[in-house]
DNA sequence: TCTAATACATAATATTCTTATGTATATTTG
DNA sequence: CAAATATACATAAGAATATTATGTATTAGA
C-alpha cells in the first residue's frame, strides 16, 4: 500500500531533515531507500520530488553538502546545519500539534498498536 | 497559533467531507467558521481554497447542493452523497494510517492529553 | 453611517508534487 | 558476456492545490 500523493505534500522537508538528524550524513538516493524501508513501502520519495527539495534545503541553509566519488560515480552527502537542527525541532513540534488537531476534528481515536 | 499552510495541503477535502458527515447539511461559510472554532483558530480555511474545493467535490459526486435564500442573500447547502459517505471513511482510514507512519519515522511519542 | 461580518465567486500567482526524460556508472542475472 | 536492473545525480513539462487579491452583494452592529 502506498499513500495517495497529496498526503505527503508539505511533509517531505520534515521527513528529509529528520533522516539527516537520525543519520548525520546521507546522500539523496540513500534517503529514499531508508524511508521506503522504514515505512514498508508506504512512502516512496520520487527523484523529481527529492532533488529539488534537497537543493531548496541547501539554499535555505538548513543542510550542508559534500560531494564525493565512489569509483567514478558522484555522491552528494547531506548533513544538518545548526539552523537545520533548530528547524527540525520546530517542524516536529508543529506536526505533532497538527496531528492531534486533525485527529480531534476527524474523530480519530487513539491507536492501540 | 496558525499552522503553516503546507500542512493543510492534501487534507482539506477530508476536513470538509468530515464536517458534512457530522452535520448533515452545511454551507461553505459555516464550514470555515466551524473548523476555525473546533481547532481554536489553528485551521482557518480561506475562501479561495474552500469554494473551488466544494465545486470539485460536487463534480466528483461526493456532495450534493441545495441553493437557498436567506432574505436576499444566497446560501448553498452541501450534503454528503452516498459516494461521499464511502469516500470519507476511506480517507479517514488512510489518514489514520499515514499519521501513525509519520509518527513512527519522526519519533513522535504518543501524546498524553 | 461606516465598518465588520456574512456569503458567494474567480483570477493571478506560488508552491510542490508527478511524470517523463536525460546522463552515466555499477551490479546482477540469464 | 550481454542485457537488464540498480545506483545516482539532474531538470523540464505538466497537474494539483493552495495563497492572495479582487469582485459583488447583503446584513448586522458600533
Amino acid at each position: 500500500m502506498l499513500y495517495s500523493s497529496e498526503l505527503i505534500k508539505g511533509t517531505l522537508k520534515t521527513i528529509v531533515l529528520k533522516q539527516l538528524e537520525n543519520n548525520k550524513r546521507m546522500y539523496g538516493y540513500e534517503i529514499t531507500q531508508k524511508v521506503k524501508e522504514l515505512t514498508k513501502n508506504r512512502i516512496q520519495i520520487t527523484e523529481g520530488a527529492l532533488y529539488p527539495t534537497l537543493h531548496s534545503l541547501e539554499t535555505e541553509g538548513l543542510v550542508t553538502v559534500e560531494t564525493e566519488y565512489i569509483g567514478k560515480r558522484v555522491r552528494k552527502y547531506y548533513s544538518l546545519s545548526p539552523d537545520g537542527k533548530i528547524k527540525i525541532d520546530e517542524k516536529i513540534n508543529e506536526l505533532t500539534d497538527f496531528f492531534e488537531t486533525m485527529k480531534f476534528i476527524l474523530d480519530i481515536k487513539p491507536q492501540v498498536i
